[in-house]
DNA sequence: GTAAATATTATACTGAGTACAAATTTATGG
DNA sequence: CCATAAATTTGTACTCAGTATAATATTTAC
């Protein structure tokens, strides 16, 4: 117990990510719904049941930063400066994505490629957006602890859908430019422009809650 | 052909409604994921091609009003006064369908039944989501479509998504307060107080806009 | 080196959804 | 009323995701 570097960790570990690689390659070259789980098993030299063993649903196959944004929104709220209103911490956080070219916040012809797979599949389309609904959940209890004052929760649930809406919304019209005139700047400057009208928006919708 | 009351076409919506009948009642009886198919189709006597022949997909048993929150939309928006915002004539639907307790927007036992079933069903909880983006996508369409200038479709996007976020977070609210105190006026005091404070947030996010 | 813990595999199953052809039922034209 | 066309229902056989369970192999600990 307790062996963190132990060959029993390194092979789970390897075969974790050799199973997630052949599955991606077969994903985005032939489809999410033209590839079976059996075949990913075969070309990963494993078994069927192990693949489930590492990914519960074929869809985790695809998904695997999940948790990631749910950290860093986590994060951000915890280490936000005393009195800073939780809005602005989340607005601030965006900004600072958009300017680190962070994955979350980049387009590229790999990032179009991947949500194009993603719109052509039922089931990764489905599974995008629970993740968008889980988020949504994760943030108004996140707001809602960020917060002294009972019966805030309402305020939060809001704000949380509202802000993830805004992301979300923000996020497509930047692939959208990206698609249209594939420049890094202008995209950019989409998920910015829509990000700022959204936020002046919400602050007026909860100007009388402390989460702005 | 043309034959609008014949013996075929009553036939079809008989075993059709029979069949959405018996699936209804098994559904609430026993949740969603507890009965198959083929159960239901044994129940209603048809085979269980016939039930694929009338409902797609499974979860299509359950839902079957989609059809109707789209078309509402598209009439009020159709039928709005000349020179009214198209932000305005949504605002006044949500209140119209609240003061006439129209089905969206009432709160009662069998509501709450209906949808803690979803709730309880990761399908049908994945049908309700992907309900919800459909009908943000055909908000955004017939919004851009209301409005002559080009290049308001960014702007028929995010309106579109708030709205549509707005009225499922205060319906939200509304069963929640329907489950905390069983008061009609009390629920819909919530459903109205969500809407009225997004309405007012969405107008200053869409201020320079077309919309508003 | 042996025994316990843990990973992997084989097998068999359920249940949704699809393809396709056969059989039944309703409509239509004489 | 009959024959035939059109539409509906059914039977059969299949694919694939996901689950249960028990057997087997491999790593770890003593």
């Amino acid at each position: 117990m307790s062996n963190q570097g132990g060959l029993r960790e390194r092979k789970k570990e390897a075969t974790r990510q050799a199973i997630s690689d052949v599955a991606t390659e077969l994903f985005v070259a032939r489809g999410f719904d033209n590839v079976s789980v059996a075949e990913i098993a075969e070309a990963a030299e494993v078994s069927r049941m192990t693949v489930f063993n590492y990914f519960p649903r074929k869809e985790d196959l695809f998904f695997d930063r999940e948790e990631e944004s749910r950290q860093m929104l986590r994060a951000a709220l915890a280490e936000r400066p005393d009195g800073e209103a939780p809005l602005m911490t989340l607005r601030n956080l965006v900004h600072s994505l958009a300017d680190r070219a962070h994955p979350f916040a980049k387009f590229t012809d790999a990032t179009a490629k991947f949500w194009r797979t993603v719109a052509e599949s039922p089931a990764l389309s489905a599974r995008a957006r629970e993740m968008r609904d889980e988020l949504i959940d994760d943030l108004a209890t996140l707001l809602a602890g960020a917060i002294k004052r009972p019966l805030a929760d309402a305020d939060a649930r809001l704000a949380a859908a509202m802000v993830i809406t805004a992301l979300t919304v923000a996020y497509a019209e930047g692939l959208r430019e990206h698609k249209a005139r594939r420049s890094a700047a202008s995209s950019r400057a989409a998920v910015l422009q829509v990000m700022e009208r959204s936020f002046s928006g919400i602050a007026a919708m909860l100007k009388d809650t402390p989460y702005v």
